[in-house]
DNA sequence: AGTTTATCGGCACGTGCCGTGCCGTTGACA
DNA sequence: TGTCAACGGCACGGCACGTGCCGATAAACT
């Protein structure tokens, strides 16, 4: 009557990977409600122990799950067309800003950064500061280019983008849909675009 | 030794308009970790129930809450010169927003928010879409009156523009401050300006 | 090979909050 | 004066947080 093996318990870097996968895959299921460090160590058939000795706290877990599955959407293409890339990438970030895991995940940490400004800050290094800074470069290559006015201060602009399309999928409850978007790029464009200006 | 008679327990309207403030008071005092019914209760020297019977959660609480302190602040002067209107207004609800009381309880209603989609459409029912309104209420009259252009689609301005307020000052942890202002609203009159451009 | 040692899963604890139930009291109103 | 709903206080079960302790186990060292 051995017991069957199951799966080896695994330590260290294995497992680390694992727990970051439990939390992807509860949030994806169960959304950020019961999305608690309980929960995954359940989901993971793990002790407390083992995911509190990796993070200092239920925040800087979700931090690092959603490093695991933002980063790679984070590059915009450059197609020579400012606007056509700017547009295929915010349709690209509101689809995964409203989509399992990342959605429920996104939310867990802006809850948890509402009672927590250390928290705050860490999360607009990591992420908001890098979305912009990435919008940033995109339309700075377009004002190299001529595509935007050469006097344009674009790092108010690169905010405005990126707020406006957090504030909608965050705070809103409208989807980022084809209008959405239009209507922003409109305003943008309308303020630096060189196409069909004087000048 | 008769005990000091104290307050007088007050019922009905009263109370509910002691406990509005309680939280008012409260979120000044401790901010958003803290604000708990259970804290409420004991600040206002008054039963769950009490709180219960006229709120069915905690989020509705704090919705009264706000109404109470932030209906006031929502309307935007109308000077003639919009630019100026706008940033007098968004300074001031930058202030309020950053500020107890508003500040934490915004913040609780946010953190509340994340998990519950159908409080999520009520904080864009009462507060979001309000001040998107008043904010197109107000850029249409500078259109009526010849300083937008006519042809611009003022809906989504007027989104943009209170997202990025929203956004700087809920999500990310820079200050409104006079150069955010500026370059969103350098942004929006370059869109939509009529001074200074052909026509 | 055997031995050490850190990591592991499991369990329990104390704290805090949620939302509800009960109970004796109090204030408003008839 | 009497009635009755609203009240404050208390306790409960449930859940999650973060910590402490246990014996088991896997990896590293000898």
């Amino acid at each position: 009557m051995t017991d069957p093996p199951a799966a080896p318990r695994r330590r260290g870097a294995a497992r680390t990977d694992e727990l970051l996968q439990a939390t992807l895959d509860l949030a994806a299921e169960v959304g950020y409600a019961g999305l608690s460090i309980e929960a995954v160590g359940r989901r993971a058939g793990v002790g407390k122990h083992t995911i509190y000795r990796r993070w200092p706290s239920k925040a800087a877990l979700l931090l690092d799950a959603l490093s695991r599955v933002w980063t790679s959407d984070l590059d915009y293409r450059d197609t020579g067309d400012v606007r056509e890339d700017l547009r295929e990438q915010f349709f690209r970030s509101g689809v995964a800003l409203s989509s399992p895991p990342i959605g429920p995940v996104y939310r867990a940490v802006i809850a948890e950064a509402q009672g927590d400004s250390a928290l705050r800050a860490t999360l607009h290094e990591r992420f908001l500061a890098t979305v912009e800074q990435r919008t940033l470069d995109r339309i700075t290559r377009a004002q190299r280019t001529g595509e935007l006015a050469a006097e344009a201060n674009l790092e108010f602009a690169a905010e405005v983008l990126c707020g406006a399309l957090y504030y909608r999928s965050l705070l809103s409850t409208r989807p980022i849909d084809e209008d959405a978007v239009d209507g922003l790029l409109d305003m943008f464009m309308a303020a630096y675009g060189t196409t069909g200006q004087t000048g």
